[in-house]
DNA sequence: TCTGGGGTCCTAAGGCCC
DNA sequence: TCTGGGGCCTTAGGACCC
């Protein structure tokens, strides 16, 4: 979702050039604002906030007559209020999102399979092969703007370009309501005058340490010595930040990205000091990680907790798990015991718990992965599994690990006799 | 005026193994 | 047995994105 109020924007023209190019880059427009909007009519062209009016929250979105405030997300609420006092506030409903971004996708995969999700409300379509069926990159562009506003409802913008990163950038130049073509041959001319804030990857601290060193727009970075870059980012971010200041990004469009983690936190609306409390209130976040990971079937091989101090300093703690697990109780008991760990220095404003390493999770044949209730009853587990696979397949004592570790059960428990 | 919640990726340091 | 180094893993922290 783009940040800015939509001055200074950059359309094409219908017809135009789209020579050497085959990416898109399709954003949703203030996209919760947009359904907010959808859901009901009435509140088209007023200044909307989506964001929880009470508490430490912070903007999620903004319509752009509320923008035009200088109401940005990320803002809290509180401050944006003051920018724009007739502001309507609206409860972000995330499900809501959900399915109104399924509608979208299902118009992105009705024009090519080729889609990679970036955001819940924007994708890269790499569209060379629909070009038979759908006409050039541009002409697709402009339909697929179309179809989203007549099937969905909502407005999107689009860039189109030979890649990723150009074709992003050209859908947030593009906003709102916006369509920018750069064809190949233009990309550096489309480029050097930006500023080094339009890179993907620098943000504030990063671009401090480029304009720190006289390096302010994309033009400066291509001219800068790449030692000099190195100094100011390290060899890594250097070495990307000089080839996309290039046009020079060959990734591409992925369909198949695997997720690395979940995890949840939780901002208090006071900060919190008693153990107790935050015992508790991991052992929650830990129950909600335990039951996204069952419910895509996956167990995590390591447990994070996240805490942040009243004056926002933030720390974490992580622990490889002794097996793999997808049991809330289980990441619970990690989460509380790196906690145990902790000697707090302040009261608490937030707390997260967050599962990495994840994979497949092989106990999921036992199709025993509705709640934790179940498991914490372990009898009720020893009978599903006895049932399952015959009483002699496995020990009471392989059984009672099997539980404790229930993602580390093989396909067939039969295969991990006891000695 | 006081900073959400969901993530990814990178770096650096220390431990361990060969 | 001691020493060194490369490679890999784990952990903590931070920047960044939407």
């Amino acid at each position: 979702m783009g940040r800015a109020d939509g001055t200074g924007r950059l359309v094409s023209q219908p017809g135009a050039d789209d020579s050497g190019t085959r990416i898109l880059h399709v954003d949703m427009d203030a996209f919760y604002a947009s359904v907010a909007v959808l859901d009901d009519p009435s509140l088209r062209g007023k200044p909307l906030i989506i964001g929880a009016p009470e508490g430490r929250s912070v903007v999620s979105s903004a319509s752009y007559e509320a923008r035009r405030f200088g109401v940005r997300s990320a803002m809290p609420v509180s401050q944006a209020l003051r920018l724009c006092p007739q502001a309507i506030t609206v409860t972000p409903r995330f499900e809501r999102y959900v399915e109104v971004s399924r509608q979208v996708f299902d118009v992105f995969r009705s024009i090519t399979p080729l889609v990679e999700p970036l955001s819940i409300d924007e994708a890269f379509l790499d569209v060379s092969g629909a070009r038979r069926l759908w006409g050039s990159p541009g002409h697709i562009a402009t339909m697929l703007r179309a179809r989203i506003l007549s099937e969905v409802g909502i407005v999107c913008s689009v860039g189109v370009a030979a890649t990723k990163h150009v074709a992003k950038m050209a859908s947030t130049m593009s906003k709102p309501d916006g369509l920018l073509i750069v064809p190949q041959s233009r990309t550096l001319e489309f480029l050097e005058p930006r500023s080094v804030r339009a890179l993907w990857g620098v943000g504030p601290k990063a671009a401090e340490a480029l304009e720190g060193r006289g390096i302010h727009t994309v033009a400066d970075v291509i001219r800068t010595p790449h030692a000099v870059l190195v100094r100011a980012l390290g060899p890594s971010m250097a070495g990307r930040i000089g080839d996309l200041a290039r046009g020079i990004d060959p990734r591409a469009v992925e369909t198949g990205r695997v997720e690395k983690s979940v995890g949840h936190e939780e901002t208090f609306h006071v900060d919190i000091a008693d153990h107790g409390v935050l015992r508790s209130e991991l052992r929650r976040l830990a129950d909600r990680v335990g039951a996204r990971l069952r419910s895509n079937e996956w167990t995590a091989g390591s447990v994070s907790i996240k805490i942040r101090y009243a004056d926002f300093t933030t720390l974490t703690r992580t622990v490889t798990l002794p097996a793999p697990t997808s049991v809330g109780q289980r990441i619970g008991e990690a989460a509380i015991g790196l906690f145990d760990a902790l000697e707090l220095r302040q009261s608490v404003r937030l707390v997260g718990v967050r599962a990495e390493k994840l994979q497949p999770a092989a106990g999921s044949v036992l199709g025993l992965w509705d709640d934790d209730e179940e498991w914490r009853n372990l009898e009720g587990a020893v009978d599903e599994v006895a049932a399952r696979f015959g009483k002699g397949a496995l020990t009471r004592a392989t059984l009672l690990g099997a539980r404790r570790d229930v993602a580390a059960l093989p396909t067939d428990p039969r295969t991990d006799r006891m000695p």
